[in-house]
DNA sequence: CCATTGACTCGGA
DNA sequence: GTCCGAGCCAATG
């Protein structure tokens, strides 16, 4: 448990319900922008331990890639997040934009 | 220690 | 819009 994957950790636990995010942009939060892969490495393992919410992350393009992309459309359908019949999600529409609250989150 | 591995991304054709 | 190649880098064995 290194201090990049606690962080990358708490910032997955900041995306809210009906929003998603990309592999690059909690990337990016987490300060490294270049570690897009593991972003998915982290929730490949770690998910149920942490209680991620693993179905919110998906590619720059919006769209689905995960091995579980099944159940991953189920539950971001649940909350309300359209995904076509590409397994494509409109970043325009459903994309977390982080807001001043979680700006000073991470301040902190 | 060194090599391999990706639920990725970007830029060019 | 598509396809392909190169870059990326923490974790894993």
């Amino acid at each position: 448990m290194t201090p990049f994957t606690e962080k990358v950790i708490a910032i997955l636990k900041k995306v809210p319900q009906g929003k998603v995010a990309t592999y690059g942009q909690i990337a990016y939060l987490s300060g490294n922008r270049r570690a897009a892969r593991h972003i998915s490495r982290i929730l490949y393992s770690m998910s149920e331990r942490h209680q991620l919410p693993w179905h919110r992350i998906i590619n720059a393009q919006g769209k689905i890639v995960s091995p579980n992309s099944e159940n991953q459309i189920k539950l971001l359908m649940a909350e309300g997040v359209a995904v076509n019949e590409n397994n494509h999600v409109d970043l325009k529409i459903h994309q977390w934009q982080p807001d001043d609250t979680f700006a000073e989150w991470m301040e902190g």
